[in-house]
Parts: C-alpha cells; structure tokens; sequence
DNA sequence: GTTACGATCTGTAGCCGCTACAGATGCAAG
DNA sequence: CTTGCATCTGTAGCGGCTACAGATCGTAAC
C-alpha cells in the first residue's frame, strides 16, 4: 500500500532539491515507517523488545536508520503478513545472522507455520459449515423461536476450536 | 471434551453417596466449570466483566450456581467456540432475553459473523500458498542460499493480511 | 532571527480473552 | 481436630500492538 508515491509526498526528507523519487539514508523513524509500512509506534515498540537493535540518533535524539535497517524492517514486515510470530521472527533472524546451513533450520520452520495455517483454516471451516447451517435454519427471519438461539442452547461438545 | 464421565471423578461435589451420575445444583464454581468445560478463572472472569451475574454465595462466601446459570454458561461457551467475540456474546445474550421479536437481528450477526469468518479463510488460504511455494523452492534444504530467505527479503507487497 | 508547525521524543495505559500466580479462607471427610 | 482440596480476592502477565499526553527537535518561511 502506498510505496514510493507518498514517500515524498509531504516532506522531502532527502533536504534541499534532490533529484526526486524515493528518500536516502539516513531515514527518520517517519521514513521508514513510510518506506516499509510499518508504522511509528511498532518500530519503536520493537526496538523496546529487542526486535530491531536501536540506531544511531541526531544530535537533538531522533533516530537515524540505515539501508540495512530498511531491509531487515522489511524482512519483518513480510514475515507478520505470512503470521510468523514475533518469537519466530526473532528466530529466523538469528539464522539470517548466522554464516550459513541454516536453510534446513528455516525450510522447517516454514513447514511447522504452514502446518498450523493449514490447521486453522480446517478449524474455520467446520465453524463455517455450522454457522451456514444455522444462519439457514432461519429461514425468512421471522420465527417465534430463534432456531439459531436453539442451537446454541442444546447440548452437546461443539466441533472446532479456532 | 469430558462431560460426565469426570464430573464426579474426584469429589462428589453433590454432597452423600447420590445415585450417581452427573451433579446437580447448587453447583459450586468447579463443578460448573467441569460441565461447561470453562475454567474456573474465565467463569470468574465473566463475572467480573458483567458478561454472566453474580450468582449467590454460600455464608462462607462460595458461589453457588443453579441450572440457569449453567445453560447460559454453556451458550457462551458454544459461542465462544464458534468465535463471536464477549462483545458479540453479551449482545446475543441481551437478545436472549428479549422477549421475541430479535430473531432477525441473530440471524443479521450470524451472518456477519460469517462473512468475517469467510473473509479469515480466504486470507489464510492466500497465505498457504505463499508458504508452500516458499517451502517446495527449498528443495532439500542444504542449499548455500536459503530461497526462504531470499523471498522474505525481496521488495513489493505481500499479498494476505491474517 | 524568530516564528510556526510538523516530526519525533519518552512514558504510560489500554485493547482482547484469558492465564497464572500469591496468600488467605471455606468446607467436607476421616 | 486435622488434613487437604476447593475456593476466595487481587494483581500481573501474555502477544502485538495502539493511543494518548506533554515535551523537544528540526526546518522552512518570513
């Protein structure tokens, strides 16, 4: 969303008169938050848990990143929208740290993560299928007794756990 | 999960040698808890949060539940499983005790509801496909690039937002 | 220079839905 | 009466942010 059209859009950023496009190094917290969709308050809260190694600042105290920390903010953008926790976060950025060997490592826990994707979405599905049934008990809406409240009243263990 | 079969497993709860079989009121907090399969401290918890009242107390100061309480303890808990949220339930519950007339309005919250749960499977799915082209493009795990990581650090947006 | 205004700073508290303690009682069986 | 579980209250923590408040930084325009 939103990439390199409003990098620029309110502040250049680079000062003076650059040659247009996107912002250099070194970023404030505003332009990276902007360059990888992260925003402010999360780069901040994860360089409080460690996530992200706190970054040169200014002489006034405002942080400066780097390039390197533009891709590695990235990396981990990407990786919360795939659901890895930030506890598996941190682990896959241990292996990218480490030398190498470390793809069977990654190759694994990409396989336990899909693993658990693939178990929530069969958790949604059964609630879908319940929840279909119910909603068509119904019918025009209009009953003296909610069927769908009837349901929910009877006994009985339920089927998924999402 | 276990419904009877434990319910006088390890105390009666129903005071004397009963004729056996499940407890009956007054229940106290565990006993409930056995039946509807919610933990003591969720039950003290909805109580606490006004989603469930407070129920009379022994002079001691125990809780003492009747078969109301623990019917509508059991409808939450099955809403719960069918991932309505405690707002949403304190909602259904409100129309429960409504006279009549509300069910079209539980038909309209099953419905979204359902829609949101569609909306979490397809997102998921997406997900699954990224993660399972990430993990097949490993091949067998020892190259001297890990691909996984490769992609994770490559530019452009993702696609899912779990 | 100064003013104005946004960007950034720190710190704290809140969201959901529990869960996990600690330390004090209640209560029933032997 | 003792044992020993059940229950009590209260508080703090989890994950992953988000939303303030109130102060300071930094820069463009006058």
């Amino acid at each position: 969303m939103a990439r390199i059209t409003n990098a620029r859009g309110k502040r250049g950023e680079g000062g003076k008169h650059r040659n247009a496009g996107a912002p250099r190094p070194p970023y404030g917290i505003g332009a990276l938050s902007r360059l990888t969709g992260v925003h402010v308050e999360t780069i901040r809260y994860y360089e409080r848990i460690g996530l992200i190694a706190p970054p040169p600042r200014t002489a006034g105290g405002n942080r400066q990143y780097d390039e390197a920390a533009r891709r590695r903010l990235a990396f981990i953008r990407r990786c919360r929208d795939l659901g890895f926790s930030l506890e598996e976060i941190r682990a896959l950025l241990g292996m990218v740290d480490q030398p190498g060997a470390s793809c069977g490592e990654v190759q694994a826990m990409t396989r336990a993560h899909l693993e658990a994707v693939r178990g929530r979405i069969r958790s949604l599905r059964l609630l879908e299928a319940t929840l279909e049934e119910m909603e068509k008990s119904c019918g025009a809406g209009d009953l003296p007794e909610c069927p769908i409240i009837e349901t929910l009243f009877e006994e009985g263990e339920s089927t998924a756990s999402p």
